[in-house]
RNA sequence: GGGCAGCUAGCUCAGUUGGUUAGAGCGCCACAUUGACAUUGUGGAGGUCACAAGUUCGACUCUUGUGCUGCCCACCA
């Protein structure tokens, strides 16, 4: 027999490398060279195209587990759909990331060296970020190769590259000559910490306990969480349908004592004002408040800054002109309780305030001159939609699928809410603005809104974008769906007008155990390089994928991680088992299934009829993004009935090795998109002399259904043989249950006799597997046989099954396990009962149900017969 | 304030149109080690399917309500 050279254990840093490595420089995740080589052996081409952007992770430093988990279902789908025949590309990339990449090396920058960016100046800094990003991005070319993500880096792009810096200039060119773009003052998010503007979906609103100050304004008492800003409140707002204060008229004016004196205020009467919030009276600060910015724009009412962009108080102020906010505000207080015009503290009072969700500034909203996108123009050449309505069609009209579909109402929600979209910055690092004297920089998410076609050549008329575009399937997570994929459709649909892409799969978020989000700052982060160096990569990708259900969070940990590390190791025994098998019957590539004289078992059939329904099931979930149904299939085939059954029954039934290894081939095939590394170590081992040959470039199996001899073979009657194993299983599982129940040793030989009623003939035929699965020394199978005086007793599907025991029974523990039994079996019984004894089961459920609990009833009553007449025997 | 999701074995989760004695993995208990694999095998214990009402011959599954848990959205000064 000759010698598997495979070592026992699967090590998968002795193979992973080598194999990523040898796949690319085959060219084998380019499309052209994939397509050629495949061509060249005579497999099977769809004339489909499949087409993947990678959300470019951010160029601020190394991958997460959230990556790991992209990149995992990513290149599942790129490989499975390479293997169907389809002209498949997956374009890699980073994000230069804006605003979290400068706030990064800004604060190395303070950290190594304590200086501020403008120490550096401009074009000093901006060469270290250049040299931190170029960092980075080597760093995540490694990481996501360690991941055996099978994407065409010779397509390789970056956000901020040339390329895609042309197509930046040309949609913000494009957009400024349809009147898209404009620039105007209009109330900003401010980040005072990074002196930069954000977009409304930047912010993040954190709950806050704070003093909610009421004062007294003029006969009116006026209510405000921020004190610092009531300086220039010469607006007094209350809703027109207040009775309360029916006697103010709008417009009307009245001498009112203010912080620093007196000061003429003005009535204004508008809806916005919730006549149920405080005493439904308020005074406005259009220059740092949204709703009041809003309030005094319909009202034609004068604005005037009050805090600086420093977040300092302005002349204004008076006294307190210079001052910060955190300090002033206790101070206007108490001059304002001094006066006698703090009417009360409310100390429980709980907002919400805005923070930069990057880098944690406290928002401060500002009246500022910038560069917006406005939504709700409508837009020449398509068909006088506005932006709005052209993102919302792409959803609605069903060009773009959301995958789970509950997204989409979040989508048009968010679409509803939509405002201009503020896309100018004054941070340094990112693309200038391209207006000549424009010192500003854009939204990170202006250029990442163009990936599915700058990284296509865009504006250019590329054969890639062709091809291409739309791509087929858009993967990412769903906390980034207003962020980018709104913005991506919305860029698509009006510069290209078509969708950006056919399908959004979004899978959750990543969290510990415990359901906590991974943070560094827990100590909970799992990284996928440990994790991978650990378990390998196939197990990390299982372990990601299996058990996860997308817009769903889910919990992972070192456990589950090193489960499937368990099964890769079982994967790869069973490839040594079956390439040893194989060979030693002489086998080599391409065994005959069809040599004349040969007869398959009824395990044959039923393993082949398996595979073949094994392999229907895996496409469908694939096709359905159903990944984790598609893995939880192939695993619980490959270990509970290849492993389990078949190769147990392998080992008695000689000459398997033209099926096993149609098996094993068609196994790797399926398992491949999922776990790269090890199915292509053991296809090499056995499957290919060709040194430039691979798995990955291999046809998809196909059902075997249709192939007549196949059928003929093997399927003509599968549900019969599949009825059958499963009796076999039964049997011997009861054999192995009355062993361990009554403690008789593994090692002991035993005498089983069977009575098999209507499975007689089954029982015989397979009585050689039940032998040697069930450890059965004297296997004797009748008609009918009558219970020896000392013997162990069950009953299965009607069959009886004794095993004598000649005064090594303990009577006691049998007693106790026949009375359990039939417990168990009359309360079932008893439930049974209960259906018939309403007389409306009979009348009003459908007849095939009906037979079918009567055959239940039926084959459960001669069950417990059976058993109490066990029971009497050793009674 | 509006919306969405989850609640099934100790833990993590399956359960597709209502009819299975409700499943898997991990963990736990017992037993087994020269024959692919101890990263293994065999057997076992373990569940009022969050709660309540309703529809139905029949509900883990459908409807309504309640309760937790989490997330998203919203201009409450």
């Amino acid at each position: 027999m000759p010698e598997s050279e495979l070592p026992k254990v699967y090590n998968p840093a002795d193979y992973e490398d080598e194999i990523y490595a040898r796949a690319e420089q085959a060219g084998f995740f380019k499309p052209e060279t994939a397509q050629a080589a495949r061509a060249k052996a005579g497999r099977k081409k769809t004339g489909r195209s499949f087409s993947m952007v990678m959300p470019p992770p951010n160029a601020t430093g190394t991958l997460h587990i959230g990556h790991a988990v992209m990149l995992a279902i990513q290149d599942i789908l790129v490989r499975y759909h390479r293997m169907l025949g389809d002209e498949t590309v997956w374009i890699p990339g980073t994000d230069h990331a804006a605003i979290a990449t400068q706030s990064k090396v800004e604060r190395l920058l303070w950290e190594t060296e304590k200086k501020m960016r403008h120490d550096l100046g401009h074009e000093e800094f901006l060469k270290r970020v250049d040299a931190f990003v170029a960092d980075s991005r080597l760093t995540i070319r490694k990481q996501i190769r360690k991941m055996g993500a099978s994407c065409d880096w010779s397509r390789e792009c970056f956000t901020l590259d040339e390329p895609r810096s042309l197509a930046v200039r040309a949609m913000f060119k494009k957009m400024y000559d349809d009147g898209l773009i404009y620039r105007g003052s209009k109330i900003v998010n401010w980040d005072p910490f990074l002196q930069t503007t954000v977009s409304d979906d930047e912010l993040e609103w954190q709950e806050e306990k704070a003093p909610f100050y009421f004062f007294k304004y003029g006969p009116f008492v006026i209510s405000t969480a921020r004190p610092e800003t009531k300086f220039g409140d010469k607006y007094v707002v209350m809703h027109p349908a207040d009775a309360r204060y029916a006697e103010y008229q709008d417009g009307q004016k009245l001498e009112v004592e203010w912080i620093n004196g007196k000061i003429i205020a003005t009535i204004i009467k508008d809806p916005a004002v919730d006549m149920n919030f405080g005493t439904g009276v308020m005074t406005i600060t259009p220059w740092h408040d949204a709703t009041d910015f809003e309030i005094a724009e319909r009202h034609g009412l004068d604005k005037e800054p009050i805090i600086d962009f420093d977040g300092r108080l302005l002349p204004v102020a008076g006294e307190f002109a210079g001052m910060k906010i955190a300090e002033a505000r206790q101070k206007i207080v108490e001059k304002l309780a001094a006066k006698k015009l703090l009417d009360h503290v409310d100390e429980n009072y709980v907002h919400r305030k805005a923070v930069n969700s990057r880098g944690n500034g406290l928002i401060e909203p500002q009246i500022k001159e910038q560069w917006f996108i406005n939504v709700n123009k409508p837009v020449a050449g398509r068909g006088g939609k506005t932006l709005k309505e052209l993102m919302r069609s792409a959803v609605s009209d069903g060009g773009v699928n959301i995958v789970p579909e509950r997204f989409k109402k979040i989508y048009f929600h968010w679409i509803d809410n939509l405002r201009d979209w503020n896309i100018s910055r004054q941070i340094w690092y990112g693309h200038k603005v391209p207006i000549e004297g424009d010192d500003d920089t854009l939204d990170t998410w202006f250029s990442s809104g163009l990936w599915t076609f700058s990284t296509l050549g865009w504006p250019e008329e590329t054969n890639d974008l062709k091809k291409f575009h739309p791509t087929s399937v858009l993967e990412t997570g769903y906390d980034i769906l207003f962020f980018w994929v709104a913005r991506m459709i919305l860029m698509s649909m009006y510069a290209l007008g078509e969708v950006p892409f056919r399908t959004v799969y979004l899978h959750g978020l990543v969290r510990d155990e415990q359901g906590r989000k991974m943070s560094k700052s827990l100590g909970n982060v799992i990284d996928p390089l440990d994790v991978i160096a650990k378990y390998g990569t196939d197990a990390v990708r299982l372990s990601l994928v299996i058990g996860t259900t997308p817009g769903n969070d889910t919990r992972l940990s070192e456990e589950k991680i090193a489960g499937y590390r368990n099964f890769t190791n079982k994967l790869w025994n069973i490839g040594r088992f079956i390439i040893a098998t194989i060979n030693n019957n002489g086998g080599g590539l391409g065994m005959p299934l069809r040599p004349l004289g040969i007869s398959f078992t009824l395990a044959d059939k039923w393993i082949m009829s398996r595979l073949d329904e094994v392999i229907q099931e895996v496409t469908g979930a694939i096709n359905s993004f159903d990944f984790s149904r598609a893995g939880e299939i192939l695993r619980d085939f490959t270990w509970g009935e290849l492993a389990d059954w078949y190769l147990e029954i392998a080992k008695i039934e000689k000459n398997k090795g033209a099926i096993l290894e149609r098996i094993l081939q068609t196994l790797l095939k399926l398992w491949h998109p999922f776990m790269p590394f090890v199915t292509e170590v053991l296809w090499r081992e056995q499957f290919t002399e060709d040194e430039n040959d691979m798995l990955m470039l291999q046809e998809w199996p196909e059902t075997s259904v249709k192939k007549r001899w196949l059928f003929k073979r093997f399927f003509a009657k599968k549900d019969t043989v599949i009825q059958d194993i499963q009796t076999v299983q039964d049997v011997i599982s009861a054999i192995r249950n009355l062993r361990a129940e009554n403690k008789i040793e593994p090692a002991k030989k035993i005498t089983v006799m069977i009575a098999g009623h209507n499975k007689l003939e089954l029982l015989v035929s397979q009585a050689e597997i039940i032998k040697a699965l069930g450890r059965v020394e004297n296997l004797e199978i009748a008609l009918t046989h009558k219970q020896p005086p000392q013997s162990v007793a069950t009953t299965v599907k009607g069959m009886e099954i004794f095993i004598p025991l000649v005064g090594l029974i303990d009577l006691t523990i049998e007693r106790e396990r026949l009375q359990k039994e039939i417990a168990a079996m009359e309360k079932y019984i008893a439930a049974l009962g209960q259906k018939f004894a309403q007389t409306d089961f009979t009348r009003r459920a459908p007849k095939e149900i009906v037979e079918m609990e009567k055959n239940k009833l039926s084959a459960a009553k001669d069950n417990i017969e059976k058993l109490q007449a066990q029971l009497n025997q050793i009674k």
